[in-house]
DNA sequence: CCTTTATATATGCAATTACATATATAAACT
DNA sequence: AGTTTATATATGTAATTGCATATATAAAGG
């Protein structure tokens, strides 16, 4: 199984949820280490119930669609638990705009920085949205909050500290290219 | 065509080069942006041929055997050129070793720095492969080299912060996990 | 002597992915 | 009046992926 199988276990440890809750959580609490599809989320629940890791309740609604409340069973529980604890072989990389700039020698300025310009707009706000997260909670001192607490917040500050350096990066790349150009003309 | 293609010609615009080739400039030139496997590599040339990008020289040898070495065409340059001025959008972020910090609450402090440690391990020589690059280039002000040196070396500089980054936050949450599990012991 | 490594290209395959689309009702917006 | 959004689940599909395996020769190492 993938890791989306266990991600969707890790939030249904907490409380039951259905595929359509759980795919709103994707666009919140993990969407910094983890983004899928809605239609992945569905197929996972399929493939994690055939195994026994999720039970299934049927829940009759009027105004709404019908829907299934998926619980987290002891298998699947221990699923999690083997799986959390084991080291993964390093992830493949891919940032094909790093690629955009090693080979960006023959590109005007213009076109190079437009493209980091257009990371940067995109990446910002979701920036902006982590430390607003971050700042609501980096104050409270380690041994004042839970065990779970206090991983969720390290994962918030790596996905802080990873958002400022993107920006870093992209400004200071930017403002060496347009000197570096404007030199060479 | 995925980035794949356009990566391999970023390498083509250079020399002309064989699958065989490009595939050993992938465990060094490009690794930190880019990985992939041998297998993927011809199966790329070989589209990239059926769209006229790339030209075939047939090479006979006695010793080994024979060889194609692709040669990057004007069409195949031109379809670089596009792709490298046009902004991409997001990557899907996918860093299942922060779901297990995210989610490790329930493990033992040994579990989970198990699963840091093993990334450390493997992370760091890297780095550090990537620093002593680093190191040999980064003395050269900007203006005393090519733009294309300068491109590749902003790229590696991004590399060593990306590891750099990584490297301190692996060490920072050992140490806090280690402190924060002995507390609640 | 046997195994591994280097040279060189290629296919089979199952898993995973993103994107589009289907179905159905109700509310809210324009 | 017509469109979009929210609720809710599901399938079709083409592309891409990593891994394994096939073929073939020569050199180097144990």
């Amino acid at each position: 199984m993938s890791s989306l199988a266990y991600i969707l276990m890790g939030l249904l440890k907490d409380e039951p949820l259905t595929g359509y809750e759980l795919n709103k959580r994707f666009q919140y609490a993990t969407q910094f280490f983890w983004t899928t599809d809605q239609s992945q989320i569905y197929r996972a629940l399929s493939k994690m119930h055939e195994r026994g890791w999720v039970e299934i309740e049927y829940v009759v609604q009027e105004e709404n669609p019908n829907k299934k409340i998926y619980h987290l069973t002891p298998s699947g529980y221990e699923a999690l638990r083997v799986w959390l604890a084991t080291p993964l072989k390093p992830e493949a990389s891919r940032s094909p705009y790093l690629a955009q700039i090693f080979y960006g020698g023959d590109l005007t300025a213009e076109e190079l920085i437009g493209v980091l310009e257009a990371r940067l707009k995109w990446q910002d706000p979701e920036r902006e949205e982590l430390e607003k997260r971050w700042a609501e909670v980096k104050d409270y001192p380690d041994t004042e909050i839970t065990k779970a607490q206090f991983l969720r917040r390290l994962t918030l500050e790596y996905g802080v500290l990873w958002y400022r350096l993107q920006r870093d990066f992209l400004e200071d790349a930017i403002a060496r290219i347009r000197a570096k150009w404007e030199d060479e003309t």
